[in-house]
DNA sequence: CCGGTCGACTAACGCTCGTTAGACTCCCCG
DNA sequence: CGGGGAGTCTAACGAGCGTTAGTCGACCGG
């Protein structure tokens, strides 16, 4: 049966959701027409619709499952260390790669939430407040253990993940650097302002 | 003869450009029409058009302008400074009470330029460039003069510049920290990192 | 081999968009 | 006090939007 559905149509789902991605993230949502979505699928547009009820349910479903895979992709990066510093390193680099190599989704579920409803927006944000909270309650937590100079753990919060963050707007994959030694050159920097 | 144009219609252009900066940098420019633009001026969508040719020149204006403003102000700031680490440090003061202060206009230059056509957008990007330049240059000074650790000064410029930058999100005016609070723990944070 | 469902299609609806045409009002300059 | 231009308005245009209705073919389970 779920075999069946992913040989039939869901297939078309997620080219849909690739097509999407791509066009939303380069064009903005509303500059993106059903039409061109339809057409860089290579169907027409009313056929979408026997996919997703609107075009909002297409972004919804980019910018939450983007951002349910940062927060499971986060906490299992951390989950094998015990230190702050370990964790916290973990945490920018996977931050770091994750918003390299998928930048299309990223930057969707970063800059066109203001598209949502409120209630779909306010389901993404939800995802999003835990995830930002890894970074800040690992910040605390060097504060308390080794005395890392946290003045504002929400301030500190938002720098470090406006940093990590941006690469998804600059990062190319042919440019001169892999997006792990990106990762690690912000892991180094931001370690060595932390600790005393 | 200036002093008339300012009495008669170029108040009316200035409050277009103030309602323009609300309502791009809250909806985005494609979600933002001009009626509703002319509606939060007081006038008729038509009467925009005595004001500028359409809807696109006025999205330029913003962008370019506050382009401009970042450009000139962030050499201001340096300018009074000789040694890299103070020209830095006023650097990123100067950047982060910018984007505080002004954010829905540093909003619009960040994000809505995927807006602009190819020549309008370059117009803008050619001043960014620029502004860009000043961090890059001043990192680079600071390795040559006092042995900074730059790895590599364009990723690091991305690193503090998206830092900085993603105040324009979430800074609230309202907030427990004033803009310039803010602004000296980042560029104590950065000047941390960087010294050996 | 047949019935049903899934997913594609064509056609079109109602709406709103950015923009234009043309007339009117008001105020400054001579 | 009269002429002119700047700035507003109403009205409307054509285009394109998201979405829906209804039809048809193809494939899978029984």
């Amino acid at each position: 049966m779920a075999q069946l559905e992913e040989r039939r149509g869901a297939a078309t789902t997620g080219r849909i959701v690739d097509a999407a991605t791509t066009l939303f993230s380069q064009k903005g949502y509303h500059a993106t027409t059903m039409r061109e979505l339809a057409a860089a699928v290579g169907i027409k547009a009313a056929s979408l619709y026997n996919h997703f009820p609107g075009k909002e349910d297409v972004l919804h479903r980019i910018a939450h499952g983007t951002m349910a895979e940062l927060l499971d992709g986060g906490r299992a990066a951390m989950a094998p260390h015990e230190a702050p510093r370990e964790r916290l390193a973990a945490l920018i680099r996977f931050h770091v790669v994750y918003h390299a190599e998928r930048r299309f989704q990223a930057r969707i579920a970063d800059e066109q939430l203001h598209a949502l409803g409120p209630e779909r927006r306010a389901s993404v944000l939800e995802v999003r407040d835990a995830y930002t909270g890894l970074f800040k309650e690992t910040l605390e937590a060097g504060r308390r253990a080794h005395g890392w100079l946290v003045p504002d753990a929400s301030v500190l919060t938002f720098g470090i993940g406006g940093m990590c963050t941006f690469v998804d707007i600059w990062y190319r994959p042919d440019g001169p650097l892999a997006a792990e030694e990106i990762a690690a050159m912000y892991a180094d920097f931001v370690l060595r302002a932390l600790e005393p």
